[in-house]
DNA sequence: AAAACTGTAACAATTTTAATTACATATAAA
DNA sequence: TTTATATGTAATTAAAATTGTTACAGTTTT
């Protein structure tokens, strides 16, 4: 199961540069996203320690932008939200007596990382606003 | 959790690519990896589908390569054993009234789209003799 | 003081993947 | 022709990862 942590956080990202000068509410993000306001908050948190949004507590709080749109891009939000793209490993650790099992794992992983700089290379010519703007 | 298919796959090949012309069993494969037989024989199945490689029951039987090594090629593997690679999404239907709500999954799936044509592009270049050759 | 938020932790439920078990079928070789 | 050793595949269980839920302390506005 692929986890939803960057959909979620372009989402909220997303909404947030629609009401630049707003206070969104985690149930109000939730609410446009079905899911629970839990899980928008634990982004949240990821989101401010990396200084792309801030929050106020308390009645009438909530987060908004902390940074213009233009100078974010789907790469920022890529690195802050997903580990590493990667198209598996067999599960168990491989046999090292065999001279292929032995060094699979380094050859998936420089294969993986070549794929993930040419994606970081994609994502980091779309800018937040260049996304939001097909809202 | 990822699935392992792509690299059990792209290990299995290896493997018969260093012993062109012998039928390996299953169980061979697997102790490379060290995992259970019985998945290899259905990455097996499925490369069967494909017709990249025959196998032969009963005693003495196994797997074989079915075409070189050099007409094969990483992009091919991946196409026959990954559906998309993808960033995820909220994992609920998002919101149909929010504008956003409405349409993300829609802009997600068009870069989505755009990451694995590059990833394919990429992949389709690496023949799986290259491959091996790193061991 | 009350209401409405954020911030977290802890735990339960769900989903996906892998492992295991079981057994029918095929083939080589004794 | 019998035995041993494979493949092929289905069904079930186990394990791992993600998401949902509950609970509650802390903060801020009214």
């Amino acid at each position: 199961m692929i986890s939803g942590k960057f959909a979620i956080t372009l989402h909220i990202l997303t909404l947030l540069s629609k009401f630049p000068d707003e206070y969104l509410s985690s149930e109000f993000l939730a609410g446009s996203m079905n899911i629970n306001p839990v899980l928008v908050r634990k982004e949240i948190a990821n989101l401010k320690k990396h200084n792309m949004v801030e929050s106020r507590e308390g009645k009438n709080g909530g987060t908004r932008l902390a940074k213009s749109v233009k100078n974010i891009t789907l790469d920022d939000i890529f690195k802050m939200t997903f580990q590493k793209v990667s198209l598996g490993y067999a599960k168990n650790d491989p046999n090292p007596a065999c001279p292929v099992g032995k060094k699979i794992n380094q050859n998936l992983d420089a294969l993986y990382d070549d794929i993930n700089n040419k994606i970081s290379a994609q994502l980091k010519d779309i800018s937040l606003m260049e996304f939001t703007d097909k809202f």
